[in-house]
DNA sequence: TCAATACCGAACTATGTGTTCATTATTTTA
DNA sequence: TAAAATAATGAACACATAGTTCGGTATTGA
């Protein structure tokens, strides 16, 4: 990619990314884009066909590395977040989180992101299927997969929304149990 | 009210909830709305300060006797719903659903309506509250309680959205049997 | 060096929002 | 039932935003 394709993209992600933390996504309008961005409004276009691209194409970058780091979890990766094996994988990802390392927890609890947060339980819905063998879900027996991945999903995003928006006071490990006595495992 | 006030209102609330079926909300226009409602531009302003507003006056019209129904319990509603004093909040709702006696089925379970949703989830959230000590959660002892309420607020909405968007195919308690199992009650 | 291509910027069309106001129709009340 | 009050009409209006077009300029990669 062009150095001054990645600049522009870069730019324009950024730009978009600070104002999502100060007014909702329907309030945003191209020409407050381009401005903090710093670019032509044709440029913007030849990048992105509609901000509704433009948030899924951010949403899929965010996503990324942090639902990699879970399903290509190696020795590298478990030293970095200092977790064995056997945590589960609920737990890495609110390590992730505490770390704050990307700027997903900034888009997560920001309010009316409902897209932002559609995307996001796309792809966690995807991490838990994979993963579903491995937690014992015995307790929710005779109930249909999907409905049990989507309540599990559902479950882990209104936990993140929650811990966010009441300052983070739990540590990773605190929440995570939080977590786990809502559905009942361990 | 006016009988001209009612009417306007009644067929502005018609043609809208017959768009939020159709698309989303963000993609109708005001001129859709007063097209299919059949009256004048300024009259729906007159009425309703912003597509927004209509929303939420929508919302709380339909929420209402579904809400009070359950809130003023009495022998004549039991009667109507055929349940007895120990069912659950749930239960009713379930039931008040499956009889699909207003238009609240429609646009809970329509895509990209996270407004209305989180209207219904603020309403369910206060009824939940005040029946939360009737309840029995000891498995959520320690934790928040607005966090609690937050979790179980939820997981009824999904319920409902799920059991919708797969055709209903379950039974008012079949579906109070899954929700139940998710919250690990009775 | 040079061809490719990304950016610029300004103008343009199109669409939707919300307001205004004089006129007409309906309802309320005295 | 007549008069006053109120609601609806419809068309025009100003305004904001979206998305496009295009000739000129700057940057890049080979």
């Amino acid at each position: 990619m062009d150095r001054r394709q990645r600049k522009t993209r870069e730019a324009i992600f950024d730009a978009f990314i600070d104002l999502l933390s100060e007014k909702d996504f329907n309030q945003i309008t191209v020409a407050e884009i381009i401005e903090k961005a710093d670019i032509g409004r044709a440029t913007f276009y030849a990048h992105f066909e509609t901000k509704d691209y433009l948030l899924k194409e951010l949403s899929e970058e965010l996503f990324c590395h942090i639902f990699d780091s879970v399903n290509n979890e190696n020795t590298e990766h478990r030293h970095i977040f200092n977790c064995n094996e056997h945590d589960s994988i609920f737990l890495h990802l609110f390590r992730h989180f505490e770390k704050n390392d990307n700027n997903i927890l900034k888009l997560l609890s920001c309010r009316n992101n409902e897209l932002f947060l559609r995307y996001f339980k796309t792809d966690l819905k995807l991490l838990i299927k994979k993963q579903l063998p491995a937690l014992n879900y015995i307790q929710f027996e005779g109930l249909p997969e999907d409905f049990v991945i989507n309540h599990i999903s559902s479950t882990f995003v209104e936990t993140v929304k929650w811990w966010v928006n009441n300052g983070m006071k739990e540590s990773d490990e605190e929440i995570n149990e939080y977590f786990s006595k809502f559905l009942h495992i361990k």
